[in-house]
RNA sequence: GGCCCUGUGGCGGAAUUGGCAGACGCAGCGGACUUAAAAUCCGCGGCCGCGUAAGCGGUGUGUGGGUUCAAGUCCCACCGGGGCCA
């Protein structure tokens, strides 16, 4: 078969562009492999334009084909920034290509879609910048990367492409928002539910309820949801207010207020960081060292009503549901401990002094046992006694305290070597000595975590030493550890035995109890008390979702002039985001989104706004709510809307997300050659735990940087869904990979400053000099930046090697998830890897196909051992290994320098097409192209996965190492199935090994057959 | 400070279950082809010592110990690099 033959196109005869008396014109340079890239991408266009191209279609869909099992392989979907695609981008996304082009030649359908995240900070800093509106810049990015993404030759499903800041998208969204709104969650049943069904309960059974103001409210029921997993329930945290009542002697206002205590999405007041200089708040994930993670701004902390999420509500499930997915148990553990569950006690104290009577605080201590060496009290600057002690006329170095400590950040309080704080002027009751304890604030106590107060326990707590030793407050030792000498002049911390702990009085005693007695003692006698009890807490605080920006999602809500909020109904979404002249944020001390500038949008009444009529009369005046959702809202979800992205009536289709999202577990026994039995065993139709894989996306592949916040979120928004009936799994992403960071080289001088890559030459013997000074560098890896000038950019490295090289060139650099540093020098490797390959199939000067007539023996069974050893590597990822195995096949089949010869080494047509299928998920267009030269029309898309018999993959003899005393003396070839006598009679006669041979018989001789074989004398 | 990951030639890496360390690629060296160069093809290659050579001996996976017939792989301690939580 002739290239002429099937030269149909034009093109396939088209000479490689190197001049006139160029002999090879069909020699794979770079500008043949580019130009025959972009002829494959071409027709891809059209395929696509016509409703073909990688469409894979969903059931009920004309062409989907039920028979086959399902494989839905998701990338994270990027931000487009003006800077384009950077290396680190095609890393994850050709891993998943080879994989997706993998499972469909074994007969999946596959999902592998691709979108656009485009909401967010730095989408608006981009604008801001550029001066131009963020839509116009994000559309233009958007276009630059389809184009980046297109030209590697992805199989994305680009009919499923959509960004977030597509109405029909964020319509969804702000539709989720809307659910979470509307629902609470029951500690009964762990599970989120329709809060009419709340209200139902309490007008049916009219229950007694504390009626709450509002600020008070949210943070009560938030802390009470949480506080429900343990077994104080029925205790308040903090000092609450309130008064009971039955809920029909309720005020419509009262009932309103209680149930927005519940809700998932409520409005709590908030201690935030306020950006001045970003114009926004951020939330604490968000911010390094007192600064913004973007822009390494000042910021400042305030109260302010923002829109939260009682994530905290689901820290349980979030926590015990890591054991159902399989995720890389780093992941899984940075989760875990952001979740950060810790077991304790909570504790009231009885407070009174000059200005509070009647008061108690509370704290959490993960150390009840410790309860009678707790000899003073610290409460947070924040804390809201202080806040009523200084209302009450407190003294004014508490207000100044206060007022000092109140910007200084987490970080600077936490490790500052020094403990400032003040007294408070009250005391409050140790309920097991009874004694009047002093209650301070310091900063070094933190609002966010716990109850925002603390019982100090200077003998056994560092942080608390320090402050008792600043301030002369007494210290008692209470616990006393073995090995460790109580000296009085620094703390003691650790588990040992109780001492100093008993007391008629109060009638706990725990002298002589371990660690682990004293505190279920203590627990059982806080709750026989009625004054605390074990207790859950978690470091996982409820997400703060709004932000004073402009680009992002609007919230469904209105206000109306006493300041009530009122959902816009579902029917009218989306709200959309008004256009605005000026869309800058407001760069001001006090928060002003820059949302409230659009009057006329924002001022508006009921019903124009969409506003439920039974909820509030149409004709009333309304003001929306200008805050905007933060970047994360849009990918919380943007894995359901793949499945059916065009979809009007519903954010996701549920024969589709059901198709999708939810699959059986792998059988014990299915190892890679999974196509044809899972494809007899019928989908199910609903969630089994049984049976059932908890995740939904098969693979999931991105950076480790999203292991946390991304994730967490993206899962809470899931189980949401899933409680609510929404969703078919309880978890979003049953196997997720984080691809590694690439980096590049910089060097170091010998005082460790560090110079660019351009600035540095090489001497040989690897030695590398500064350019300009002659001082002598060393080579290190760091991350690609614009300051060391090692930034690659895809686009040239694609015009200077071809889409195939480069993406075989990030997948040869070392495993998948390792980091590993660019290196340009080495990309010639995989290149030439590639020419061998088109060589051995391809005359150069007349672009004819060349096969060997006769099939080489050995070269078949090499082939053989290549399919089955790429197959294996892809189901785990393992791609630098697979590439090796291809390049060793194409060096073996590799023709001696006169190229012409058919009859010396090549393959025949049949492997020269089997190996094309075993290429073409690493690189698919030059595979394509060898397909089609070899006769396979239209490109490699339809062909199956080539088989490979096992038997090939076996010899009948195999050459073993002979060690004694397991050194290596010779190695002897023996017959793959010959016996472990055979093989030891023949080690020990073996020329090599008797002069290492002692007198006397050797004491033991182990034999692996296949392996090697050790004599030990 | 705690937990986790990681350390293999000049460089990137391989060794999937404790079983011949260094696959494959880059860079390097030698040869063939060529007027020459590029390209291509063939070959060499951890380090040290001996040998003209094929080869032989020793040593070798951050350091020091241990388990084992056998350790890059398992255990303990330490050192360096990275991450997460403090």
């Amino acid at each position: 078969m002739s290239a002429a033959n099937h030269a149909t196109d034009g093109h396939a005869r088209t000479p490689g562009p190197q001049g006139g008396a160029n002999e090879t014109p069909f020699r794979y340079t770079a500008p043949f492999a580019n130009a025959t890239e972009e002829r494959w991408q071409a027709r891809l266009e059209q395929a696509e334009a016509a409703g073909g191209g990688y469409r894979q279609p969903n059931p009920g869909e004309p062409g989907f084909d039920a028979s086959r099992p399902k494989f839905y392989c998701l990338d994270m979907f990027p931000y487009p920034s003006g800077a384009g695609l950077h290396v680190g981008h095609p890393e994850g996304y050709t891993a998943t290509d080879i994989i997706c082009r993998f499972k469909k030649m074994k007969g999946f359908n596959v999902l592998h879609p691709m979108g656009w995240d485009a909401f967010g900070l730095p989408a608006e800093q981009y604008a801001i910048q550029t001066g131009v509106h963020p839509e116009v810049t994000t559309k233009k990015a958007i276009d630059n990367f389809r184009r980046q993404l297109k030209r590697f030759g992805f199989m994305y499903d680009w009919s499923r492409e959509f960004a977030t800041i597509d109405p029909d998208y964020y319509k969804w969204t702000q539709w989720i928002w809307l659910l979470a709104y509307n629902a609470w969650f029951d500690p009964k049943v762990k599970a989120a539910r329709p809060i009419s069904e709340l209200e139902a309960a309490l007008v049916s059974e009219d229950r007694e309820i504390t009626a709450m103001s509002a600020d008070s409210a949210a943070s009560g029921a938030a802390s009470s949801a949480s506080g429900a997993t343990s077994s104080a329930s029925g205790a308040r945290v903090g000092v609450g207010v309130g008064v009971t009542k039955r809920w029909s002697a309720c005020t419509k206002r009262e009932r309103q207020v209680y149930l927005d205590g519940f809700r998932l999405a409520y409005l709590g007041t908030q201690t935030v960081n306020w950006c001045a200089k970003l114009g926004t708040v951020l939330a604490n994930e968000e911010i390094i060292d007192g600064r913004s993670e973007r822009g390494g701004h000042p910021v400042v902390r305030m109260p302010l009503k923002q829109w939260m999420f009682r994530i905290t509500s689901y820290a349980d499930r979030l926590l015990a549901d890591l054991a159902l997915v399989e995720w890389p148990d780093s992941t899984r553990t940075m989760q875990s401990e952001w979740i950060g569950r810790s077991e304790g006690a909570e504790i009231r104290f009885e407070v009174d002094g000059a200005h509070v009577e009647n008061e108690f605080l509370s704290v959490f201590t993960t150390r009840p046992d410790t309860l009678f060496g707790a000899t003073y009290m610290v409460v947070a600057p924040e804390h809201s006694l202080i806040a009523r002690v200084v209302a009450r006329g407190g003294d004014a170095r508490l207000t100044e305290y206060v007022a000092w400590a109140k910007n200084r950040s987490d970080i600077d309080r936490q490790e500052s070597k020094k403990k400032t704080g003040v007294s408070t002027g009250l005391f409050a009751v140790n309920p097991a000595t009874g004694a009047r304890i002093p209650v301070w604030t310091a900063d070094y106590v933190l609002m966010g975590y716990g109850t925002g107060a603390i019982m100090a326990v200077p003998a056994h707590d560092e942080r608390d030493f320090e402050f008792a030793k600043e301030f002369a407050l007494p210290v008692l030792q209470v616990v006393d550890i073995a090995g460790v000498a109580w000296t009085g002049e620094t703390a003691t911390s650790g588990e040992g035995r109780a001492i100093n702990s008993a007391n008629t009085a109060s009638g706990l005693s725990m002298n002589g109890m371990s660690t682990a007695d004293a505190k279920r003692a203590a627990i059982a006698w806080l709750e026989a008390k009625g004054i605390g009890g074990l207790r859950i807490n978690y470091r996982l605080r409820d997400w703060l979702f709004s932000r004073q920006r402009y680009w992002g999602e609007p919230f469904p809500v209105v206000y109306d002039a006493e300041g009530n909020h009122y959902p816009v109904s579902m029917t009218a979404l989306p709200v959309a985001l008004p256009p605005l002249a000026d869309y800058r944020p407001i760069e001001s001390s006090t928060p002003q989104p820059p949302l409230a500038k659009a009057r006329d949008w924002t001022h508006t009444t009921a019903g124009a706004a969409g506003v439920d009529p039974a909820l509030l009369p149409a004709d009333t005046a309304v003001v929306r709510e200008t805050n905007t959702m933060p970047g994360w809202a849009g990918s919380c979800w943007y894995y359901l809307r793949y499945c059916s992205p065009k979809d009007a009536q519903a954010f996701v289709d549920p024969a589709a997300e059901r198709y999708w999202m939810l699959s059986r577990k792998k059988s014990a026994k299915g190892t890679g050659e999974s196509s044809a039995d899972a494809a007899s065993v019928a989908a199910p139709t609903s969630y089994d735990a049984a049976t059932c894989h908890a995740g939904g996306v098969d693979l999931y592949v991105g950076g480790s940087e999203h292991a946390v916040l991304h994730l967490l979120y993206a899962r809470f928004w899931h189980k949401m869904l899933f409680d609510l009936g929404k969703v078919s799994t309880p978890e979003p992403m049953g196997k997720l990979f984080h691809q590694g960071l690439i980096t590049s080289h910089a060097y170091q001088r010998a005082d460790r400053t560090l110079v660019p890559i351009d600035e540095v030459e090489e001497r040989g013997e690897g030695q590398c000099v500064e350019k300009a000074t002659g001082e002598q560098v060393t080579q290190i890896v760091a991350k690609m930046s614009k300051s060391l000038r090692n930034v690659v950019n895809p686009d040239d490295v694609i015009a200077e090697y071809g889409a195939d090289t480069f993406r075989l060139y990030e997948m040869y650099m070392g495993p998948l998830e390792a980091s590993k540093p660019w290196n340009t020098r080495d990309i010639i490797g995989v290149f030439r890897f590639l020419q061998r390959a088109w060589r051995l199939a391809v005359d150069e000067r007349t672009g004819d196909v060349l096969c060997a007539a006769v099939a080489d023996a050995t070269i078949e069974k090499q082939l053989h051992r290549t399919i089955a050893k790429v197959g294996e590597d892809i189901e785990r990822l393992s791609f630098n290994t697979a590439i090796a195995a291809m390049i060793e096949l194409v060096n073996a089949a590799t023709r001696p320098s006169d190229m012409t010869d058919a009859t010396k080494g090549g393959m025949t047509h049949d492997q020269l097409v089997r190996f094309a299928c075993v290429l073409w998920p690493f690189a698919p267009h030059i595979a394509d192209e060898l397909g089609e030269r070899l006769g396979v029309a239209g490109g490699l898309h339809g062909m199956q996965w080539p088989a490979f018999d096992p038997a090939m993959l076996v010899d009948s003899e195999v050459e073993i190492a002979v060690q004694v005393q397991g050194k290596v003396r010779a190695r002897i070839t023996v017959p793959t199935a010959a016996s472990a006598a055979e093989i030891e009679a023949m080690a020990l006669a073996h020329p090599q090994v008797l002069p290492h041979l002692g007198e006397k018989p050797p004491k033991k001789v182990v034999v692996v057959p296949g392996r090697m074989v050790n004599i030990v004398l």
